[in-house]
DNA sequence: CGGCAGGTGATTGTATACAATAATACAAAA
DNA sequence: TTTTGTATTATTGTATACAATCACCTGCCG
């Protein structure tokens, strides 16, 4: 339990290819490798138990989201996210969370606006516990199934990515009492305006609803956590 | 000559697998494919003259972007882009040309201010001529060189990918007349604003150059584009 | 002592071989 | 006729073998 992260992202979790990409991905984004690390295919296909074919096609799909230089002929480095790609990821989310939310207001059907529910009733309940990993699972599913109601598959791929960039800085400001507290309060009325059909509130509700993580992150101080 | 178009990507095109992926992006985001065409691996590699090993790579790398769905076992296939996709990425790229235009006020630096102009001299000169390919060629690069600008790898990938994906939207609307002189007149008034230093005027100028290029679609028909 | 040439080992790039899986066709039984 | 089971074939998944490239070290020469 408490792997699941993937939800409605269709890497193939089966395969050896899919499995290295996801551990490779995993390990580079919380933080395990330092930046410019070399990854060597044989070394990771050790490890892993498996030969160089999936390591190599792991890497260079890492290539392309940027999660790893690959230099022709020399090797693959990781390439971290610094904490300016923080930033600028949470400005950037902000404005995208904001069309998402006004989108969802018009193509949400009432089965998603049933599931949204139930998973904001979830996280009230783990707030009020203080169940931070739970917490932080549900505070994705809420935004993962915010960007499947926005019914923009474009739109939808591009947060999703975000969100999975910046999961250890959610993890971290998730993991503080009063953080957790507002952002719950936060989904509920950004889950309201959407019920309602409000797009002009729900656009700016889940505009505020990042940037107030933004303070946090700030005045949590971003070099701690990355 | 004409097939300019990763100026600054780092995508290797000088190994089999970098030209394959270049090969059967180009492809796809051309229109020569129609959607859910089967891409065998074999097929492929007889036809490009190497083995599956690139061809697999590339493929992954494509499924990573969206452009190919691969089912486990069974096969890839293609995914166009679809009409909703173009205008999903024309409302999505309006906001983020916007702050693009908004960062770069703060970052650009003297050099490539100048190169910038330099862009859009030539853009004007060809603008006169009415010659569209070169054009094209052009207006790809003054967004890169804005996107690059604004100083941030983020907003720049982002970008960037977004440019390629409607790549045949951006070449059809280019070659009238009409839409390349508005163009290039806009594009002058951003670099003015982003030398200027007016970053309000610049994120302003820049959204309203992208929301003229959909209306200017839409005026056109998508379908006959797609 | 320093710089350069060449060799050596390590690592990636590509091709091929083999294994596993799924699609197809066909035949037999209900 | 339909359905189901099975053999065949095509295709992908993975491993390995081989080629090309690069980094590093050594030793020669200035």
């Amino acid at each position: 339990m408490g792997d699941r992260q993937d939800s409605q992202k269709k890497r193939d979790k089966y395969s050896l290819r899919g499995r290295v990409y996801e551990r490779i991905r995993e390990d580079i984004l919380s933080g395990r490798y330092e930046q410019n690390t070399e990854l060597k295919e044989m070394a990771i296909g050790e490890e892993l138990g498996v030969s160089r074919t999936p390591v190599r096609e792991a890497l260079r799909q890492l290539e392309l989201e940027g999660l790893v230089n690959i230099i022709p002929n020399r090797g693959a480095y990781v390439n971290m996210i610094t904490a300016k790609d923080v930033q600028d990821i949470y400005i950037i989310r902000s404005m995208l969370e904001g069309v998402c939310a006004r989108w969802a207001t018009e193509y949400i059907t009432e089965e998603q606006l049933e599931d949204l529910e139930e998973t904001l009733c979830l996280s009230e309940y783990h707030t009020k516990k203080g169940n931070y990993e739970k917490l932080y699972e549900l505070d994705s599913l809420f935004h993962e199934q915010l960007y499947r109601a926005s019914n923009s598959r474009i739109l939808n791929h591009v947060l999703s990515d975000f969100h999975d960039y910046v999961k250890r800085v959610r993890k971290a400001t998730i993991a503080s009492q009063g953080r957790s507290v507002k952002s719950t309060e936060e989904h509920r009325a950004i889950f309201e305006a959407v019920r309602d059909r409000d797009a002009q509130k729900a656009e700016e509700l889940a505009k505020i609803h990042v940037k107030h993580t933004i303070e946090c992150i700030q005045g949590y101080g971003l070099e701690k956590i990355l």
